[in-house]
DNA sequence: CATGGACAACTGTGATCACATTTACCGCTC
DNA sequence: GAGCGGTAAATGTGATCACAGTTGTCCATG
């Protein structure tokens, strides 16, 4: 069952033995998920190695891994970066997201009860409180798992599972997003969200959710 | 023997030399996309190594990538497998297709010609004669080659990316079904496919990709 | 014949090293 | 000051090794 959870970092019930490879995929895949890396960053085996305390085999696994997954991108020399995404590349994102959180949003709404919604309102509570404070990390960091809380409860991992590697691609491309035009309302969308699962209204939740992601990343085209 | 191959990589100017774990990747993509191997089949680092003709390292990396795209499975004790799919799995990675696979088909209509068509055209006969011939392997594999055909002329690589991978998960359970019920028609839903295609009817097309990816894999429950 | 345990073979992990290539830097020339 | 070349540092790649954990086998015991 773990290897299943391997591809869901979110959820890790068991902490047996976390291997050296592992622990450095996983601080990595925080530091690009959450935005704390700006596009086109540069990053080295051997730096990698050294801020993790390991050698350079681990990291060596831990960015095929997450370029496997798009989170970082490798030059022909072997070079690795985190992704600057062309426009075209955004857009495919962005209707990526579009079908499959929908679907997701759908399948939890049957099994959706009101502490779920609660704890939602409590995260989009910080998610504002974050944008006030003008803080991208915390803002993306709050909006991810504002989205995620929900799609848990749709039992779909496999879904989730690839939903998840394209906000990883979408994680430094946020970052410069979200530093370079100041936000001063928090997404207006989630409020729909919100209502639409209180009233067990699938169509209203299903449009909801796709203008959220839409709007989000409307901006980012230039 | 390959000692002499490997050592003379300068010697071929023109064509890029790919790494070895390139090469140990891309080898092993293929026979798990493909179906020829079975679910739940073992590999070991050192075997693949020895097959490919190089040492453990190019070989753990193939299969890291390999595994961050679902196309192997790991035990907590780091054995690897291909994947054993349950039917939840199935049907979640069925409901991806049928979500990503018409919108890439739609963006393939705005720019498909007569040339495509007659290429998927002549894929599909191949696909007819696998059947005849009761070959699983040519099956799946001139099956895929439809589908990508099409998509590839959607200019939407990022989707298509995604998608491969969902094909990737897939492989060895589709294997898996089309040795155990020997069909004798090909895929019913192909000449719909075409046809929508010739007319330009993209509601058509949408309906008839869809029809035909959930039918195909509505008898892999049980 | 079934069961259990000890031993050997196997397997993944991570460190280290040599090597080829790429990148960066510094000084020189025009 | 800008462009350029050459050397040194940095970087990814792949092989090899020691080690620990796992798996499989085979024989003794009941």
């Amino acid at each position: 069952m773990s290897d299943i959870l391997t591809r869901l970092p979110s959820v890790q019930p068991d902490a047996p033995v976390q291997a050296a490879h592992d622990r450095v995929y996983r601080g990595l895949r925080q530091q690009i998920m959450h935005g704390e890396l700006p596009p086109g960053h540069a990053l080295t085996l051997r730096g990698i190695g050294k801020s993790f305390g390991v050698s350079m085999t681990p990291a060596r696994e831990a960015v095929r891994r997450l370029s496997a997954e798009g989170a970082l991108t490798m030059s022909g020399s072997g070079r690795v970066t985190t992704p600057e995404l062309s426009n075209d590349r955004i857009e495919e994102l962005a209707q990526i997201r579009a079908l499959l959180e929908p679907e997701l949003g759908s399948r939890a709404l049957r099994r959706a009860h009101l502490a779920l919604i609660d704890r939602m309102d409590a995260i989009n509570e910080a998610n504002a409180r974050a944008v006030n404070r003008q803080d991208p990390i915390s803002y993306i960091r709050t909006n991810l798992e504002f989205h995620r809380t929900l799609y848990l409860r749709a039992q779909s991992p496999a879904i989730l599972g690839l939903l998840e590697t394209v906000w990883l691609q979408l994680g430094p491309t946020m970052r410069e997003l979200y530093t370079r035009l100041r936000r001063t309302t928090p997404p207006p969308h989630h409020r729909h969200i919100l209502e639409a699962l209180r009233a067990g209204d699938d169509a209203a939740l299903r449009l909801a959710i796709r203008t959220d992601v839409t709007q989000g990343l409307k901006h980012l085209q230039g």
